[in-house]
RNA sequence: GGGGCUAUAGCUCAGUUGGCUAGAGCGCAGCAUUCACAUUGCUGAGGCCCAUGGUUCGAGUCCAUGUAGCCCCACCA
C-alpha cells in the first residue's frame, strides 16, 4: 500500500497491536537466552498516569530490545488489586451515590469492590495495549488470582511457623478517618506548628506540684505516671511520691526514666502508655496501666469525665486547656514546630492507638536481603539507591500487615472464643467461624496489607515452585519501579524472594524518578496541572509519547514533562516514514549494485552506531541510545544518504539499510516502525517485532573518508553562502577525480549554479583539504568573506596556540598517554595546515 | 540527628573508569522552498559547567568545605 504524505498513528496503532497480539509475538521465543522482567502491577482502581508511561515505556524498550538481541524475553504484565487504595477510590465512588461504606456488610462491600476493580481492569488492559507493552497476557496474574492469595498464605504460614510473625497489642498508626491501621512507613509526617502546654500536676501529700510540658493536652486523661531523668536535681527527691492528675482526681507515681531530657521543656513528661509511642516503652518499663482515652472513632472515650465525653480531639484540647486555666493548673505554653503524622490519603491526624495486630518480625529477613545485597547479587541502577535501601534494612522496624478494610485477602488465622490468646493459623477464611476439636474459633475479620502479596510479585507470576518458567526466568533479570517504593516494594520483595525462594528475585533493578509538570512541580489534581497519557497519544501518537518521555531521562532523577520533547518524537517518527516513503517511491531491483563512496559512508556509520547503541542499551542508557539512532537516522540517513541516493541510487541497499533502522528504532518507536515494515511487506509475511539486529557489509574505511571529505567540503561551501550571502554562484574545481565523480551531488546540496572542472578565474580561492576550488562570490561580496576567514583565522590560530602549550609542556608528554600525545601531535599538525592555508586565502583575497 | 540526590546555554536536560575546542531537543536570528517529509531543509548566535580550596601533566567529571534547592528515615514530652 503507498505510504500516506506523514505518518498517522491513530490509524494504525490499534491494527499493529492486535497483529502483534494475533501472531503471539510476545511469547517468549524457544531458543535464546532467557530475560525476563514482571510489570509492577498496575492499581485495579483508576486510569494509566504518566508514571505508568513512563514506566512500561522503559519496560517496553528493554524488552523490545532484548528480542532484537536473539534473547527469549518473558514481560508479564499484572495488576493489584490495591486494598486501602482500591477501598477508598471506591468509597468515593460511594459517595457520589449519597452513601458509604457503613451502608454495606463487609461481604457486600467486598462484592462491590471486586466488580468494580473488574471492569476497571479491562480498561486498564486496554490503555497499557495503548502504550505498546510488549506484554505476555497469557501469564497476566491478578493478585488475587488464587495463585496470588495461596502464596501470600504459604509465606504467612511459614513465617508463623518459624516465629516471624507475631500478634500483639502494640500501638499502631490508626487513620480514624479510613478506620484503619498503617506500617510505619506509610505515615506521612509534616512540620506543624503548634503549642507545648505547661500543666500543673499537683502532689498528692503537701504543697507543691510538678509542671509537666506536652504538646497533646487531651492525652492528659490517660496519663499514668509523670516521668523525670533520675540525675535531674530539681526532681530528685520526688521520686517515688505521687501526683493528682488534674480533672480526674486519679493519683499517679513521678517516675524515674534516663530517656527523658532534662533541658527540654519542664523536664518532667505525663506519661500516657496507651497514645504515645515513646510513653508507651517507658510504661512497659514500668509496669504502668494502659489507660484509653481516645477512641478509634477519634473522640474521647466514654469513661473520661462527663464534659469531655465524645468530644474530638481537637474540641477535647481546647475544653480541656480551658477547664485547666479556669481552675489554674495551665502554667503557661510556648510556640512550637513538630512534626506530626498524617493518613497520606486523607491528611487525617493518625492516632497511636492500642490494638492487637500481626506483626512480622523483619530483623531477620533484613539480615538475609543485607548480605545478598552486599554480595553484590543485585545491581542496582542508579547505585545510591543501593546505599539508601541498606540504611533503611540495618534500620528496619517490624511490620504490621493488618489492615482493617474489607477489601484485600482475608487473614487466614483464627481465635479461641474462650481464650482470646488462642490463635491458630487455618485457611477456611470463607467461614467466620469454626468448629476445632469442640472449640469455636473466630475468624480474624482483617486483611493483609497489599504489599505483602505484592512483595511475592517476581516469582509468584512465575509460577514458582514447580513450573517450568519459574525455573528458566527466575530471578528476573530486570526489576523497573519508581524510587518512591524502594521500601515498601523492593526492599520487601527482596526480604521475601530470600526467604520463599532462597533465591534474590531480581539481578538488577532500574528506578526512575517521578515525573513532574514542566516547570518540576508535582502533577496533582488541585494544582490542574495533571496530563493524561491517553489523550497525549490520541494527539501526537504512542510512540511520540513514549520517546517524548524517555529522552533526557536518567535513572533516580524527577523529569518533568515537556510537551516539546514529544513533539519532538512526533516528528521523528514523521522523518521515518518519510524515508519509508523514499524507499517505498524508489523501490526497484534489490541487486546490490557496487558501492558508491556514500554506501561505504553510510555502511561505516551503520557499523559504528550499532556498536555504541548495544552498548548503551546494555547498559540501560536509553536516552543515550535513542539519542544515537536519533542522529544517525535523521542526519547520516535523511540528511546525507538520502540526498546522496537522489543522485545516484543504490535502491537494494537503501532497502536493506531502511530495514537496519526500522529494527533499531524499534525498541522505542514499536508502531511507527512495525507499520512500515507491514506496509512495505520488506520481508513479506514477517513481524518486526522479534527481528534481531542485522548485520550489513562493512564500509570500505577509505572510500567513507573520501566521502566525509565531499560531506565537509558542502559544509564549508554553505556557510560562506550564507556569511557573504551571495546566489548564482559558480563552483569550479581543480582536477580531481574525487570532486568530477560528486560534481552534481555537490551542486544539489549546496545549491550553487554549476560545478565545473576548471581554474576558477574571477573567482575566490577557498582551500579545502587537497582540494582546489573557487567560487565566484563576486568583488562586492569579498568583505563579508574576509570577515568570515579573519574569524576563522582568529580560531584556528587560538587552537594552534592551545596545542602548542600542551606539548611544550614536558610532565604532559611524560605522563599522559602515548596515544593522547600522539593525536595531539597529528591535531597540531593539521591546525597549523589549516591555518596556512586560510591565511593563504586572506593572501590571495588582497590581491 | 541519620541516609541520599540536584546545581551545565533562554527553557527542559544529556555528558560512567578524569583527555572537552562542553552536547541535544525546544526556543531565538537569518536564509531557502513543488518533485520522501513545513511534523521540512540550510546557516548561525547563545555557556567563568553554583562558589572556594585541593589532588593531577590535565577537573564539568575525583576529594574537602561552603551556598542554594529537593527527597527519604528517625526523633521532637
Amino acid at each position: 500500500m503507498k505510504l500516506s504524505k506523514s505518518y498517522q498513528p491513530h490509524k494504525h496503532e490499534p491494527v499493529i497491536y492486535s497483529l502483534w497480539e494475533s501472531h503471539n509475538a510476545f511469547r517468549p521465543a524457544r531458543k535464546g537466552r532467557p530475560y525476563s522482567l514482571v510489570m509492577p502491577p498496575v492499581n485495579a482502581n483508576g486510569n494509566l498516569h504518566m508514571g505508568h508511561a513512563l514506566t512500561f515505556s522503559i519496560q517496553d524498550i528493554v524488552a523490545r530490545y532484548q528480542r532484537s538481541q536473539g534473547k527469549s524475553v518473558l514481560f508479564i504484565p499484572g495488576a493489584d488489586h490495591a486494598g486501602f487504595e482500591t477501598q477508598v477510590v471506591f468509597e468515593r465512588e460511594l459517595a457520589k451515590a449519597g452513601k458509604s461504606r457503613f451502608d454495606y456488610s463487609r461481604e457486600e462491600l467486598y462484592k462491590n469492590i471486586f466488580n468494580f476493580v473488574d471492569q476497571n481492569r479491562t480498561n486498564l488492559h486496554t490503555q497499557i495495549r495503548r502504550l505498546g507493552a510488549s506484554v505476555d497476557w497469557t501469564c497476566y496474574t491478578f493478585s488475587l488470582d488464587p495463585t496470588v492469595v495461596r502464596q501470600a498464605y504459604a509465606t504467612f504460614h511459614s513465617m508463623w511457623r518459624q516465629g516471624l510473625i507475631y500478634r500483639g497489642e502494640r500501638l499502631v498508626n490508626f487513620c480514624t478517618y479510613h478506620g484503619t491501621a498503617f506500617a510505619d512507613i506509610e505515615v506521612v509526617h509534616k512540620e506543624e506548628q503548634g503549642k507545648l502546654w505547661h500543666i500543673s500536676y499537683p502532689l498528692t501529700e503537701g504543697k507543691g506540684s510538678v509542671v509537666v510540658a506536652t504538646t497533646r493536652p487531651e492525652t492528659m486523661l490517660g496519663d499514668t505516671a509523670v516521668a523525670v531523668n533520675p540525675l535531674d536535681k530539681r526532681y530528685q527527691k520526688l521520686i517515688g511520691k505521687t501526683l493528682r492528675l488534674p480533672l480526674t482526681n486519679r493519683e499517679i507515681p513521678i517516675i524515674a526514666d534516663s530517656y527523658i531530657d532534662p533541658d527540654y521543656g519542664t523536664g518532667a513528661v505525663k506519661i500516657t502508655p496507651a497514645h504515645d509511642p515513646n510513653d508507651f516503652n517507658i510504661g512497659e518499663r514500668h509496669d504502668l496501666p494502659k489507660v484509653t482515652v481516645i477512641g478509634f472513632d477519634g473522640r474521647l472515650v466514654h469513661d473520661v469525665p462527663e464534659p469531655f465525653k465524645g468530644l474530638t480531639v481537637e474540641e477535647g484540647r481546647e475544653a480541656i486547656i480551658n477547664t485547666l486555666s479556669d481552675n489554674g493548673y495551665l502554667a503557661g505554653s510556648e510556640d512550637l514546630v513538630h512534626s506530626v503524622g498524617h493518613c497520606y490519603k486523607c491528611g487525617t491526624v493518625i492516632e497511636p492507638l492500642l490494638m492487637e495486630q500481626w506483626f512480622i518480625d523483619m530483623k531477620p529477613l533484613a539480615k538475609q536481603a543485607i548480605a545478598a545485597i552486599r554480595a553484590g547479587e543485585i545491581e542496582f541502577i542508579p547505585e545510591a539507591k543501593q546505599e539508601q535501601l541498606m540504611n533503611y534494612l540495618e534500620n528496619i522496624r517490624d511490620w504490621n500487615i493488618s489492615r482493617q478494610i474489607a477489601w484485600g485477602i482475608p487473614i487466614p488465622a483464627f481465635v479461641n472464643e474462650n481464650d482470646p490468646g488462642d490463635w491458630i493459623y487455618d485457611e477456611r477464611v470463607d467461614q467466620e467461624v469454626i468448629e476445632i476439636n469442640n472449640n469455636t474459633y473466630r475468624r480474624d475479620p482483617d486483611v493483609f496489607d497489599t504489599w505483602f502479596s505484592s512483595s511475592s510479585w517476581p516469582y509468584v507470576t512465575l509460577g514458582f515452585p514447580d513450573s517450568d518458567y519459574y525455573q528458566r526466568f527466575y530471578p528476573l533479570e530486570l526489576m523497573e519501579s519508581g524510587f518512591d517504593i524502594l521500601y515498601q516494594w523492593i526492599g520487601r520483595m527482596i526480604m521475601l524472594g530470600l526467604f520463599v525462594t532462597k533465591h534474590v528475585p531480581f539481578k538488577r533493578v532500574y528506578l526512575h524518578g517521578m515525573i513532574t509538570d514542566e516547570h518540576g512541580r508535582k502533577m496533582s489534581k488541585s494544582v490542574g496541572n495533571v496530563i493524561n497519557p491517553m489523550e497525549v497519544i490520541d494527539t501526537y501518537g504512542s510512540d511520540a509519547l513514549r520517546i517524548g518521555i524517555i529522552s533526557g531521562q536518567t535513572p533516580g532523577n524527577n523529569q518533568s514533562y515537556v510537551s516539546a520533547k514529544v513533539i519532538g518524537g512526533r516528528n521523528f517518527c514523521n522523518k521515518l516514514w518519510n524515508i519509508a516513503r523514499f524507499v517505498q517511491d524508489k523501490a526497484g531491483s534489490d541487486q546490490l549494485v557496487e558501492l558508491s563512496l556514500a554506501d561505504h559512508w553510510i555502511l561505516n556509520r551503520y557499523d559504528m552506531v550499532v556498536r555504541s547503541y548495544c552498548k548503551l542499551m546494555d547498559s540501560y542508557r536509553f536516552s543515550e541510545a535513542y539519542e544515537e539512532i536519533y542522529h544517525f537516522i535523521w542526519d547520516d540517513i535523511a540528511d546525507w544518504y538520502i540526498e546522496a541516493s537522489k543522485v545516484c541510487l543504490n535502491s537494494g541497499l537503501v532497502k536493506q539499510l531502511l530495514e537496519a533502522i526500522l529494527i533499531l528504532a524499534h525498541p522505542f518507536a514499536p508502531f511507527v516502525t512495525e507499520t512500515i515494515w507491514q506496509n512495505l511487506a520488506l520481508v513479506p509475511d514477517s513481524l518486526l517485532s522479534g527481528r534481531q539486529l542485522v548485520d550489513l557489509p562493512k564500509g570500505n574505511k577509505q572510500s567513507a573518508a573520501n566521502f566525509n571529505t565531499i560531506i565537509g567540503l558542502i559544509n564549508l561551501v554553505r556557510s560562506m553562502l550564507v556569511a557573504t550571502g551571495t546566489k548564482d554562484v559558480r563552483l569550479t574545481y581543480s582536477n580531481s577525480s574525487l570532486l568530477k565523480e560528486h560534481a552534481s551531488l555537490i551542486k544539489q546540496l549546496t545549491g550553487v549554479s554549476s560545478v565545473t572542472l576548471g581554474s576558477g578565474e574571477g573567482g575566490v580561492e577557498i582551500a579545502y583539504s587537497k582540494h582546489k576550488v573557487w567560487l565566484d562570490i563576486g568583488h562586492d561580496r569579498e568583505a563579508a568573506y574576509k570577515q568570515q576567514l579573519d574569524n576563522q583565522i582568529q580560531q584556528e590560530a587560538r587552537r594552534v596556540m592551545q596545542l602548542e602549550t600542551r606539548l611544550k609542556n614536558s610532565q604532559y608528554v611524560k605522563r599522559a598517554p602515548a596515544d593522547l600525545v600522539e593525536q595531539s601531535h597529528a591535531q597540531l599538525v593539521a591546525s597549523r595546515q589549516n591555518l596556512r592555508q586560510l591565511k593563504d586565502e586572506k593572501q590571495r583575497l588582497a590581491h
